[in-house]
DNA sequence: TTGAAAGCGATACCAG
DNA sequence: CTGGTATCGCTTTCAA
């Protein structure tokens, strides 16, 4: 095999294309240039090397390289299947934006998302809306290989199901019993709330609530927290009474005249409060703060998430720490692997949580 | 005029059609079963009403409305100059990406920008890159009706520049003093930094340190906020000092260990901290507090951004307020104007700041 | 191993 | 007002 002989022409033609920068080099352009047909270029552009001779081979290399060739999507996606597009939808039902996107969580998911779905060669649009029509539209009219669901409510998730074939993995998700093959990547919530509610409960704490926003009855993660958060109680031989399962607003005023209030009456019920996440505890332990009542001196409090909130508490926030990295690795693993044809290993992921200490949990059992 | 009379056969047409949901709909079925040609379609489905009659328009909209019709965007792609996809591209230089999807900021101007990019009819893709030759590639490959980029560094942002001719729009950045027409939505970083130091001095303080991490010498915003740190000193007749601006390393570990250093060594001669960020000074405050040292009582401490972290945190902080939501809505509404081929009003707009006054200064002037 | 040619869906141009 | 048709860039099929 001998060496390869630069050819200036070649070289002179590649260069007078390299000045129309505004206009981009085509497969045509470089099949020219290499003096081949399109179909070869394709070819080695999809490393279909056993269909190229070698020499042609690195010429075309040698092309593709010099002219900085950058592929058309539009192209691509015009012959189906193949628009190497995932979309993460976010569909805010309960809490308002602003919230949502000031949650260290949104960031976070999203950050990792968008590295996952980056390094395996995709390409990630946002698209955060309220309705789930227009979601399927855009994923439609984008041809988009895959979608990824934050968080939605069980009717926008079977609408999703029922209204397109497109790979589908929800994240954080919560379902109809309606048969539909969702694939969904969540926490062992239950379990989660439970390790806490036991904590306190072995910390001396014998009445505790459990504050939430997602409705009475509470659908989605906050069922199955307060489902692990009553089955401690239970198993520790204690009181299980609805009035402990308090419903917070989204809206920070409203939250906050509720926690003033709450404060001066119904909290003297309790010595411990589990928030269904950071957010709102942390919210719950700075207006507290400002009340004039001390965490964990006169209340005691915990969380669920274990985000940069948590950490940046003070006192520091005993909360159920998930693995927010490790959700956005799994589902697009996942939703690759349903891109792929293949059937995923398992339809529900839940992933384990784990308990973390700080010091917003009096112990009661000392004196 | 009169009405429009329901045709059965039509009616059974889009049912059969409506079936096939696995394929989408094309402006040419569309044309067939309305009984027109494709050009009449795009006609109306472009608003060019003028160029159809009143009752092929009502047909034609009909048969849209019932198939669903969802346009295919790769066609469009194909056809140049409209791909309704606007990228959000972010490269993290020096911060790592875990700290920067943790900042509240990141969640938060993303949310915003993704709810202007789709409230004005386009897509928003997000790619976050280190390096600045791949975010061009990707444009150019999506052919991308414009970009905005957050906080770059100068020898990126003329990348960029040099790179393309798509519509470029920055957030929160500076550049070198080459000529290039740079397009930017920033902050009065100077202003604000002059404000709060300025009231830091007002409450009697005489040694204050800034603290930031764009390097030495200080880059992009952490300049202009040294400058208006600095002049504000100069302008109160304050001595400046080149050993009052303290470098922080970005990662956790190495901050926390310079500042439980500092703590016992040097800090003793400061009586104010600034931090260049609401991050930092929040971090600082809980790892002083780790510390045994109080804030205001031991020392008094400041950030910049006014986020949710400075609202949360106890002392809540005194920081400088930027308007999120803001540089969202213009840096959109800037890079629309660009895409029109408008020549913007304003190439460097820089948005009003605030001061939020929160506990964690100390007034010294009483005794 | 290579090439010619037919489409994918939307659009714009030009004729009627 | 309406329709035929060529075009965009890429892929695939089929023939050489």
């Amino acid at each position: 095999m001998r060496a390869y002989v630069r050819d200036p022409d070649l070289d002179r033609e590649i260069f007078r294309l390299s000045l129309y920068t505004c206009t981009m080099t085509t497969i045509k352009q470089l099949a020219a240039l290499a003096g081949v047909s399109p179909t070869t270029v394709t070819n080695v552009i999809h490393g279909r090397y056993h269909k190229v001779r070698e020499e042609t081979l690195r010429k075309v290399q040698r092309v593709i390289k010099e002219t900085g060739y950058v592929p058309n999507m539009g192209g691509r996606l015009l012959n189906k299947c193949d628009s190497r597009l995932i979309c993460v939808l976010i569909t805010w039902s309960r809490r308002d934006e602003q919230n949502v996107a000031k949650d260290p969580f949104f960031g976070e998911i999203i950050g990792s998302l968008e590295r996952e779905i980056r390094s395996h060669g995709y390409f990630m649009m946002l698209y955060i809306s309220e309705n789930a029509e227009e979601c399927i539209r855009m994923a439609k009219s984008w041809q988009v290989d895959g979608l990824i669901v934050l968080g939605c409510m069980a009717d926008d998730s079977a609408y999703f199901m029922r209204h397109t074939f497109i790979p589908l993995v929800f994240i954080d998700t919560y379902f109809h019993d309606d048969g539909l093959p969702y694939v969904n990547v969540g926490l062992e919530d239950r379990r989660g709330a439970y390790l806490i509610t036991e904590y306190l409960i072995q910390k001396g704490h014998r009445s505790i609530a459990f504050l939430a926003n997602n409705g009475k009855p509470p659908q989605g993660i906050d069922r199955e927290r307060l489902t692990g958060y009553r089955d401690a109680l239970r198993e520790h031989g204690l009181p299980i009474d609805e009035d402990d399962y308090l419903l917070i607003s989204h809206r920070a005023d409203e939250r906050r005249a509720f926690l003033r209030d709450f404060v001066h009456t119904r909290m003297k019920k309790y010595t411990a409060l589990f928030f269904s996440s950071d957010f709102y505890a942390v919210d719950a332990i700075v207006t507290l703060y400002d009340e004039g009542v001390r965490v964990p001196e006169d209340i005691s409090i915990c969380g669920f998430d274990g985000n940069i909130f948590a950490t940046q508490c003070r006192p520091q926030l005993t909360t159920v720490k998930q693995p927010v990295l490790g959700k956005a690795v799994c589902a697009v693993s996942m939703l690759l692997s349903l891109i792929r044809q293949e059937t995923p290993s398992q339809r529900n992921t839940r992933l384990d949580v784990s308990l973390v200490i700080g010091n917003s949990v009096k112990d009661l059992r000392v004196p």
